[in-house]
DNA sequence: AACTGGCAGTCGGTAGAATCAAGTGCCAGA
DNA sequence: TCTGGCACTTGATTCTACCGACTGCCAGTT
């Protein structure tokens, strides 16, 4: 029973405008290019089931295909291979809900039951999981700290001209600056000057908190001036995301070309920049980049895909794959969405949950 | 009947029991390889200033390396290319004084000259200036904390339901736990409990101190013994020395084999490996490893340049370069030893100030 | 004895021709 | 609208011939 014509009625939601039968051979180029890096012929796409026609009208739609930009041949006399247009066909229309393989599945379970720590230490984790459930380089940026009050200001002698200077944020972060002495400064005095920081800080925004300070109260203004401009320091650094990269070796799978290696990694190594990008696609709703689409020039023949991690409050974190553009899409968007979510799930529970359900004591907003 | 053609003279120190041509040939081979990756023939060596005789003697000379192992050819009628041994014999006998270019002189200079903020940072960011300071990738690990006492323990209430351990270590640093509660604390209990630790942990040593903690005074063994738990698993940790790793996709220059590339990155991402591997070509008095001389297989195409960071106390942290045997060994060694010894500089006069020159009021120790 | 110039010989690398195989576009016919 | 058939295009593959870069050896020179 073939599943014929558009006379035939929608078959499938998924054809959009090009036909039901064009749909099945953009899906079935995709998926076997994806898989061969190999051009694919008329001859392979008939024989598929969901094509149950003869090569030559598969060659007569791969044409329409190639004329309306989802497919390219390398040369005359090849196979088709996806343009950018069609891989974004296939991932808005076609691909199929992604299914992790049981092993695969497993192996993220265990990973998360098993998980301990803190949570730099969990996030880094992550990003290996996540290079191993796929062949493709993993990153995972944490939620940048927006919303974070100050819970503890601590000054710690560490020599006889140095103290530490240790700041605990409300969600669990700690930052610390070596602060140095132009007077020595006994253990009670410092104890006390600590201990009035913390009265004066605690609970404050971290952002504007700094103002704050320079009327000291006490002995030491070069003190509380240096511990001032730790803070600022502090707040600017935490706004700047950490960011954890895995596996970047399965980069060199992807590609043959040595050279175009090289330059991938590279720019991998400038995390700023990788973390731009991958905000940047996030921000504009979406969930893959392909080729050009991210606007990143020297990354024109990879393909991102993002999921976000969300940490209770709206600061959200991203976990995502860096691929080529020939990249397995079903597979890699439900690794990243199994990672963040269960992600996101293990960060609320371990301290968001003020927030949300429980609500304990302070109402505030 | 060995031709020892030391009648010559002892032209040079550096000949050992090679005699001076030979010596003199095998270093225009190695530097002119190094460069080039071409097999070096003997015309071109008997043009290096250096040798003074013809093509046919650099020849014969050439047989008879090439009979000790210092050289090889890939193939009959193509030039010569050096050994393991032959690499060896340069670095050991023939290495000109490592100099660093002036233009790269003057970035370690002004990175020194501005590093501020703490060592994590500065340790990350000096395995980027070695990778920029040379083609290969380039490692530092950080000396580990094993002398190290407890300067700080603290109780951070988080929520309702958490708390974190904050800890501070005479070298400054700082590890924290998230402990959860079963049952509800005051700030004021907690605060009481913080300084209680405090008290009983401060100055010993953080490898024995857990066991002296569950004798609880006070109200709450269940938090006590998490606390124990935690030192315990922070004592743990903190053996365990980080790593930071530099330019990575430098190596994607060195080789031009795809897939060597990929195997030496996959195995750069084990950081225990590498550590393991720095430190034993270090422990074993070495600041060169040729091919297969560090004993690790897979990186037999490999050579690593080593040298120690010492940090005051007799715990030492490694910087390392990774590249191919075909390596600039001269200015590998230059680059990782300014780094090395700029590092040390920094990070005695960071805090281990108080065991050497100063001793300033504090006599004991 | 040590060195040199000359020369035959050995291979790898490259260029060109021939062949192969994959795959297309088109067309006439169902 | 689809299909089978067919001529055609074109990148890969193989083969051959050839060139060039070396070497090893040897007879001659210092």
């Amino acid at each position: 029973m073939p599943a014929k014509t558009r006379t035939n009625g929608p078959s499938r939601a998924s054809t959009d405008d090009l036909g039901p039968r064009r749909a099945a051979i953009l899906e079935t180029v995709v998926t076997e290019y994806v898989g061969t890096a190999t051009p694919v012929g008329s001859a392979y796409v008939a024989r598929a089931p969901r094509v149950n026609v003869s090569s030559a009208t598969v060659r007569a739609d791969m044409v329409a295909l190639e004329r309306d930009g989802y497919l390219v041949q390398p040369h005359t006399s090849a196979g088709r291979i996806p343009t950018d247009k069609g891989y974004r066909f296939f991932v808005d229309h076609l691909a199929p809900a992604g299914t992790l393989g049981t092993p695969q599945r497993q192996r993220v379970k265990k990973f998360f039951d098993r998980v301990h720590g803190e949570m730099e230490d969990m996030l880094e984790r992550a990003s290996t999981l996540l290079a191993q459930l796929t062949p493709y380089a993993a990153v995972v940026v944490s939620p940048s700290h927006g919303l974070a009050t100050l819970r503890s200001v601590q000054l710690v002698s560490l020599t006889p001209r140095h103290v530490l200077l240790v700041v605990v944020l409300s969600d669990g972060a700690v930052e610390k600056r070596t602060l140095e002495l132009t007077a020595q400064l006994s253990e009670s005095e410092l104890a006390s000057l600590s201990a009035g920081l913390c009265q004066r800080l605690v609970g404050s925004d971290l952002s504007n908190a700094p103002d704050l300070v320079p009327l000291a109260a006490a002995d030491n203004p070069a003190l509380i001036e240096s511990v001032s401009r730790a803070l600022r320091e502090i707040a600017r650094a935490e706004q700047g995301d950490e960011v954890y990269m895995g596996g970047p070796s399965r980069l060199a799978e992807s590609f043959d070309a040595v050279e175009t290696v090289r330059s991938v990694l590279s720019i991998l190594e400038q995390q700023l920049v990788v973390v731009t990008l991958l905000r940047d696609v996030l921000d504009r709703g979406l969930s893959v980049a392909i080729g050009t689409e991210h606007g990143y020039e020297p990354l024109a023949s990879c393909a991102v895909v993002v999921a976000p991690v969300s940490a209770g409050d709206n600061e959200t974190g991203v976990v995502g794959l860096l691929g080529p553009t020939r990249m397995n899409y079903p597979q890699a968007l439900a690794a990243a969405h199994v990672v963040s979510s269960e992600l996101s799930e293990r960060m609320n529970d371990a301290l968001g949950r003020r927030n949300e359900k429980q609500g304990s004591g302070h109402g505030g907003h």
